[in-house]
DNA sequence: GCGCCGCATTGAAAATTTTCAATCGCGGTC
DNA sequence: GACCGCGATTGAAAATTTTCAATGCGGCGC
């Protein structure tokens, strides 16, 4: 029973030089010269929603870029409680934490349908040395995980249920491309902010009897983000 | 009415080399011949407890590296609400957000008597630039303070406050290098955790009842970290 | 020594959140 | 079409946290 297909692999970087969201990714600034240097395949991975990329402890041989959906890096404490600490999306790189060969401090778990490359760390590794190009591009992801987890803390983690409910809605409505957005089970809500799976339901289904959130097909919603922002913020 | 005072200035970084606490700090790896490179002064300063070392929004043209004492970040919501969302100890980098020339996300407040040495950015451009060993050093910071963050999610902002508190004082006791450690005001410990100081402060006395928390002289503190442990974790 | 100020502590009532259990709704199966 | 199962929703009671106000406690200046 797997969960995860193998789309595609191949011997070296050929397709990342022509990769359609190329600009978004890791690689975005490295020359020609630099993809010569690639001599581990790259395998492009596809996800079902639930699925887990790896487990926390795990050793990491990879990093994994995301091409498409959402992850969630889960946190485990020790009493059994779980915290979500940060949600991955186009472009970010799962597995930074752990390029430095420590094993996973993180669950990753997909939350919907998902597209991934799998890049082995030994490719970063032999990159790094010889580009700044790509020094650059893991400093930039470094610093967009951390302000990430800042926010994370101070609004997601501050403030009552439906301040926190609020200020999810408007996180994720802000990330998507779209105009609706992916509206994560109540539980996962719920580990994201802090509170529980049935607080996380009344506050949402509250905003819903005031017509500031409304459900769309699969899984995603639509909010009033201007008297959502005016009310919370 | 300053509240800071400049030990000491000088021209390059004589005196980087032979730092006390030099095998901690941001230039622990950098050969003579990089110290060489440095043609600005670095500041050595200090602060008195509750100080501003910089404001969020401020532009950043210097890093500090914390020599001694406690440094908080604090990021202020919209509605008034702020959070502390990680603390600097010895050896670590404030302003580690800012290099790449983006206005401060946070405030900086020192938290006892503090000394830092302020560094130009200029000096971390240009030596970014020649040496690798810099470049490791500032990775390891950003893997620190991402690290950090996910902990301060996890174990600050999980669970019921009695758990919350409990858990702060084990961090700040592994924190230190002494038996004892700095006990924060019940203000900022629940600016850290996001509860109210006086839950705080009703969570900390509790402890101090039973026997697991001493209050010490100076703001400090001794805990029961085994009983501490075995009841929470 | 006295008074003052800032912080910590405490108590009681109000508000919020959790807990626990029941019900609902919907998509998929048989 | 009936049935199942999972997640969402809801309600009511219990537990926790906040709020608000009062009091305690040290240190500091005068």
């Amino acid at each position: 029973m797997k969960n995860r297909t193998i789309e595609s692999a191949w011997r070296g970087a050929e397709r990342c030089k022509n990769c359609a969201i190329r600009h978004l990714v890791l690689f975005a600034d490295l020359t020609h010269d630099d993809f010569d240097r690639i001599h581990h395949p790259i395998d492009d991975i596809e996800f079902k929603p639930g699925s887990r990329v790896y487990l926390q402890g795990d050793e990491m041989p990879f990093v994994y870029t995301v091409r498409s959906g959402l992850i969630k890096l889960v946190q485990h404490l020790p009493n059994g409680d779980r915290r979500i600490v940060r949600i991955l999306s186009q472009g970010d790189l799962a597995g930074l934490e752990n390029l430095d060969g420590q094993p996973a401090s993180h669950e990753a778990v997909t939350m919907d349908h998902v597209r991934v490359c799998r890049i082995p760390r030994s490719i970063i590794a032999s990159l790094k040395r010889d580009t700044p190009r790509l020094h650059d591009a893991l400093l930039q992801r470094w610093q967009k995980a951390l302000s990430g987890a800042d926010n994370w803390i101070t609004r997601l983690s501050t403030g009552n249920a439906r301040s926190r409910v609020a200020r999810l809605l408007l996180l994720l409505d802000e990330n998507s491309e779209d105009d609706s957005f992916f509206l994560p089970t109540r539980e996962d809500m719920g580990a994201m902010l802090g509170i529980t799976t049935e607080s996380a339901s009344k506050m949402t289904a509250g905003f819903r009897r005031n017509g500031l959130l409304k459900p769309l097909e699969d899984h995603r919603a639509w909010i009033d983000e201007r008297e959502l922002k005016k009310q919370f913020d």
